[in-house]
Order: structure tokens, then sequence, then C-alpha cells
DNA sequence: CCAGATGATGATACAATGTCTCAGTATCGT
DNA sequence: ACGATACTGAGACATTGTATCATCATCTGG
């Protein structure tokens, strides 16, 4: 499941957020990579006490795994997710702001849903409400998981 | 901002809600009718924990608020809402599953998306991704409080 | 209307998930 | 290399939610 390439392409990946933090003034520390790398090896959903389960054996505490997952955050670079009752993280492309999450393998595509926003916008609008953030986030099943599954779910 | 009027329609409102639960072959107990008419008297989102400080002083225990919000939730009277880093519940008009909330004063305003809805499936089927759920919250200013603020925020 | 079956409660322990503090350490610009 | 300062680790603490179990209240059938 973890290929050559797609190995290669999270390890520059990684690179690329650590540059991202280090433009926006913040440090590049060991532990940062640490968690970074875990992130995006990842490719997908994840929470924060995953990861501290993930990477406290491996030398990095609770404070610093939050603590980065908060300042990804607040770059930019990770989007919270939530979903019945849990909540994550995914990595956010940027300019993306919505999610298909696999309920079954975890991926998350990231989808550009700008007819659902044009039709928030009237929604908002037609009520006078002035709509400062949503959130929207689907769950399911992938095109691979959907065929690997024969749809077992109920569609409510 | 506790009127007459709205506080009886209230009071016929957890009655209601009671009855409900009578129907689901729950028991009528004094807590829960407490804990019920504490909700309804909200008009608007509010939390598990909220719930739990106003009614333990008042003999209602913190586990019994959280198994009758569970159980308000399971039946349906209450919908769980997600928003950025908080989450809490609303009741819940039977038929609407999305909501606006106020950030100022936690309005809850239910809203029929089904133009949302209709965007939100052919982007599904675009991208052949089977929804089993979907969560779709909003946040802002009713047009109350934007009239008595004079728009404050910042628009993402 | 009473009594039994069973559903509900309360008190508390426990678990999960974050947050804070503070002394020590690593990083980065100069 | 050096100094300012951002970052880390360890653990205490806070918040949020769940499980247990003896006791009690509610509903139902006789």
């Amino acid at each position: 499941m973890v290929r050559k390439t797609a190995h290669s392409a999270n390890v520059s990946r990684a690179g690329w957020m650590l540059q991202r933090l280090a433009e926006e003034g913040l440090r590049h520390t060991e532990q940062r990579a640490i968690v970074v790398q875990a992130i995006v090896d990842k490719r997908g959903a994840f929470t924060a006490e995953g990861l501290v389960d993930e990477l406290q054996p491996r030398g990095v505490a609770r404070a610093t795994v939050y603590r980065t997952v908060e300042v990804l955050e607040r770059v930019g670079l990770l989007a919270r997710i939530h979903l019945d009752n849990r909540h994550g993280y995914t990595v956010c492309e940027e300019g993306h702001h919505h999610h298909l999450l696999c309920e079954r393998c975890g991926v998350v595509i990231p989808v550009d849903a700008s007819d659902v926003e044009v039709a928030i916008r009237r929604l908002a609008d037609a009520l006078r409400f002035q709509v400062d953030t949503h959130l929207l986030e689907f769950a399911g099943l992938c095109e691979a998981c959907q065929a690997r599954n024969g749809r077992t779910g109920s569609a409510p």
C-alpha cells in the first residue's frame, strides 16, 4: 500500500509544508518534521490523539503534537473536519475547503464545491442571514471502495 | 428577554417533546422534564456540559443530562451540530436537518436547504462518490444581530 | 389500586481528549 | 559564534464524555 513513488511524493510534500512554515516565520525543528511527515504519510483524515499515539513512542511529546497541528491549521495547511461524533484534520489543498471522506479507506478527496457554495449564498441571502463561515463535509464510499465492497451502506 | 408568550410556547413545546418520548416507550421522569424544559428555554444551540452546569445545582446528575440528551437525539428531537471546535445540539424541527447559527445571540434558524442538497448530489454523482452522510452548517449573524451590531466581522 | 418488572437515576470512578506551565533547549538572524 | 526567542518535554490539570451498580420511580396488568 506504500509505493515508492507515492512515498517520494510525500517526502517532497512534507518538505513543502515545512517550507511554508518557514515562510510564516516559524522555525524548522526535528519534531515538526516528524509530525508533518507522519501527517502526509497518512494521506487522509487523522485525529490529534492518533498522531500522539503514533509519535509519542518516537519521542514527540503530546503537547508538541497538539501545538504543531494547531500551527498547521492556523497557517492553512490543515483543515479541521467534523463527522458525526469524530473530529480530526486533513491536509488542505489550497483553495479547496471541502472534502469527501471515504469511511472505509480513509482517503480524503478535496472537491471544488462552487455550485454548492452558490446555493448556500443564495439561501443565506434569501434569509438575510450574514454567513461568516460554513461547514460542509461528506462521508461515504469512494469509487474504489464501492467496487471492492458492493455498496453495503444505507442511504439516508 | 423572556417574554410571557414565548415562555408559554416553550412550556407546551416541552410537553410535546416529552409526549414524543412517551410514544417511543420511554418514561416520563421529573429529571427529563427539567432537562427538556431547560433545552427549549434556551431556544438555540447548547452544549451538554452547559446543561450540566445549569442543571446539576438543580439536582440533575451529570450522567442523567448526558443520557437524556442522547435519548433525545436518538428519537430525532435533537440534532448534533459541529462548529469550529465546539460541538453541541439544537432542537430539531422535523424534516429539517440544517441550521443557521447566529454567533452572537445563539439563535438557530432551521433551513430547507434542498437546493444545496441537489448541488451536493450532483457533485457526488460526478465524482462517483457514494455519499452516505453529509454535514452542512452555517454560522454568522442573524438579521436582528446584523442591525444591532453593524457588521463587525470579517468575511472569510 | 397495588405490586412487580423494568427502566431511570445518582454518585463516583474511569477514560478520552485537550490545555497550561515552566525550566531547559534548539534555532535563526546578525 | 552569540544572543534573543521560539520551541520542547513532562506532567499536572481541565474538560468532556462513559461505565458501574445499588437504589428508586414509573408504568402495566391483575
